[in-house]
DNA sequence: CCCATGACGCGGC
DNA sequence: GGCCGCGCCATGG
């Protein structure tokens, strides 16, 4: 396969192309979905449990995929690792990450987790494999 | 093909 | 201990 991509577009339908293993989205989206209720994790943190530390960034760029692929993906359970909500410009509103994480009993302020390390949810030690 | 741009993170200062 | 620079890796111009 001369030119494998894998662009938003394409993850809405099917995997990308060339992709013989789970991709990696996949497996970022399944990490996502067991973060438990009231509970938040991190780019870094998943990316290191599916073995791609250095790939923090890629999962971030998965979750631009999150929101048309089925089961849903909580997204807004996923921050930086300051605790951050870096990624609320990309949900429907501006506004909406925070809510969502208010209504699982999440507090935010200044647009990051109070309380992160505590709320803090490691797929390495929580999922163990 | 080279450069810029990220829902990121670590290491240096 | 905060701020800044650099590495990562895929995309888009």
């Amino acid at each position: 396969m001369p030119h494998k991509k894998t662009t938003p577009e394409k993850i809405k339908s099917v995997l990308p192309s060339g992709r013989t293993d789970t991709s990696f989205f996949e497996q970022v989206y399944d990490v996502a979905r067991q973060v438990p209720r009231g509970r938040v994790t991190s780019y870094g943190a998943i990316a290191a449990y599916l073995g791609a530390a250095k790939s923090a960034r890629m999962v971030g760029w998965a979750m631009n995929g999150a929101f048309h692929v089925k089961p849903p993906v909580p997204a807004h359970r996923v921050v930086n690792r300051n605790g951050m909500l870096s990624g609320k410009m990309h949900f429907s509103t501006p506004t909406k990450m925070e809510e969502l994480l208010k209504k699982e009993k999440i507090s935010v302020k200044n647009d990051a987790v109070v309380d992160f390390e505590k709320k803090f949810w490691d797929p390495s030690v929580e999922l163990e494999l």
